[in-house]
DNA sequence: CTGAAAGCGCTTACAG
DNA sequence: CTGAAAGCGCTTACAG
């Protein structure tokens, strides 16, 4: 019965083998380490191989090599903007390398995150980049067991165990609200985030750091706990404005939180930044056509996932130091923030 | 000499097998398709892969099946908020089957495309979604050779080899310009994507259809071709109110043209909806955060990645017919349209 | 119910 | 410079 290669299985090194009537190892060989293979039987099997469209297949050699040039990217959600252009970075610093990468939103369902950690098990991944705050930790252990680096991207936890890439916070956070201060503000509030993060911990030391320099007082009741998004920012702003005693600005834990923060200073019939000033952190592609435009702290996020990714590529090539980067935050003043109106 | 295993190679099937005292067959059988095993049995290898902390190793069961459990999805750039909600619903469902996601930007680069296409073949996915405009054509050739299939998610050239979800642009942009008729509008202006997608000629075919349905002329100098950005919005809104008689609502291909169309009215100190109304399109999350919340035609982004893997694992399971999916949009009235100002 | 064997598609010492 | 062989970690007929 003849055969009816319609839509044929993938040709594999044996098939050109024998079209070349070579072994497959002498194709194996011409196809990559060339190493001492008559040139003249390299071009012939190259020559084949491209008239085939043969195409190595990477799970046998993963077999056999025991890599696979595979990473795991965990992220909360990929829906969220920061998250995605850190991960563009990575998958532009990883596709450079001929590395893939999966791509796993642990959510924030405790189930999901688990299967995240025993799927990663099973895919033989040669590293993992984390940018999800609480799934961090749950790696570690396993890291240790299992020997495959892991990356921690603005995330906590960052242990012995551990490499990461982290924005400097503090420091940033300071310039941003000595920013503020220097535009004349006296009452500067934080809207952070209530869920816990390490982020969280370092922005409102900044400012508190920033308060002290300054010998302004802290005011537990300008600091309000968001959740990192608008919905946080929002909420803030009206018990922040509803105070007797109302701050003339806010620096808020992220650009989310601005972009609601700012939403809300619109619904109560007020103006940014001629009631209220506001500064964000991120800088995330929106904030350039928010209105205003938004003041706020720029994080290189496609940068910072090329140096995770680059980091894991140290590693893998043998580096054997840890590697804990930290990043500088930027300053970008717009048009959010201005000096506080005069008294009446 | 003693093993020392402190970061030791995870466990094989062999390793359990020997802890068990069985032969790996009856490990791989007892871990699995459970069929005809002695429970005792099952339990016991159960425990003892347990214990040992086995994960069944992904490379090699693809190489023994022939499958691998993975899909690739193909975006522009992940960057992009429509991209990366249709990538979350995707990786829920995938991750929902036991599929992993290998998440590919093809960029604006036709090199990187080649090498997406290429690297594609090497990793043997058992699917391809693409949601990625200019890359979708270049697959289907490739795909027939390879008897991989794809599906394409807004994507052009939906052929008989490609299975497909489209949001129904032409009656969801009818919609949209109709209510801006029923508002009374007269000069409706449309600002477009120039890079000649697919949805951008279907969603100008719904706001003429909408226009020649009313009565009402269709005047050229009433659309812009945009970039699909706000860069493009901005500019369209310059051209269009600088018209002798210019419009007194616009359209827009999509919410980020939306945004940039926002902000240039308000740098020239109009405003939104009084002094001109705008529509957009995909109702990206932030869009309730403007200021005015945005009138849009909403996509359901994470419902049609999930529809479309599910499309792919219908076809995985061995249906054979071509899916062509079709999702209706739905017109979300906010805050950026109202009806016309008087006429002076 | 269980084992031995073959095979999936590669790589890489080991000989020659 | 090239081939035969073993092995990577699984699955799955084939026997028993």
């Amino acid at each position: 019965m003849a055969e009816t290669p319609l839509t044929l299985k993938p040709a594999s090194l044996k098939d050109v083998a024998r079209l070349a009537g070579v072994s497959h190892s002498t194709v194996s060989r011409a196809l990559r380490n060339s190493r001492r293979v008559n040139s003249e039987t390299i071009d012939k099997i190259r020559r084949i191989a491209a008239e085939s469209g043969y195409r190595a297949s990477a799970v046998g050699r993963s077999l056999a090599t025991r890599h696979t040039n595979t990473i795991r990217v965990v992220v909360t959600t990929i829906t969220d903007a920061f998250a995605a252009e850190v991960v563009s970075g990575i998958e532009e610093a990883a596709a450079a390398r001929g590395y893939s990468i999966f791509l796993a939103n642990s959510g924030a369902d405790p189930d999901r995150e688990m299967r995240v950690v025993h799927t990663l098990d099973e895919r033989r991944v040669d590293g993992i980049v984390v940018t999800a705050s609480r799934v961090g930790a749950l790696y570690v252990p396993m890291l240790s067991k299992m020997g495959v680096p892991i990356v921690l991207l603005n995330n906590q936890h960052p242990s012995e165990f551990a490499h990461s890439v982290m924005i400097a916070n503090t420091d940033a956070s300071s310039a941003a609200t000595q920013h503020l201060i220097d535009l004349g503000h006296r009452r500067i509030a934080y809207i952070g985030d209530r869920n816990g993060r390490q982020s969280d911990t370092e922005r409102f030391a900044g400012y508190r750091h920033a308060l002290d320099a300054a010998d302004l007082p802290f005011e537990p009741e300008l600091v309000f706990h968001g959740d990192g998004n608008p919905e946080g920012g929002m909420e803030g702003i009206s018990r922040l404005l509803a105070l007797p005693h109302p701050p003339t600005a806010v620096f808020c834990y992220d650009d989310m939180t601005a972009i609601g923060a700012l939403r809300q200073v619109r619904k109560l019939g007020l103006h940014v930044p001629d009631d209220i000033s506001l500064v964000g952190f991120d800088d995330l592609p929106i904030v350039r056509y928010t209105d205003p435009p938004l003041t706020t702290v720029r994080q290189p996020m496609p940068q910072m996932g090329r140096l995770a990714m680059e980091t894991l590529l140290d590693i893998l090539a043998g580096s054997n130091s840890t590697h804990n980067i930290k990043v500088p935050g930027e300053l970008i003043v717009r048009e959010s923030t201005a000096p506080p109106k005069e008294k009446l």
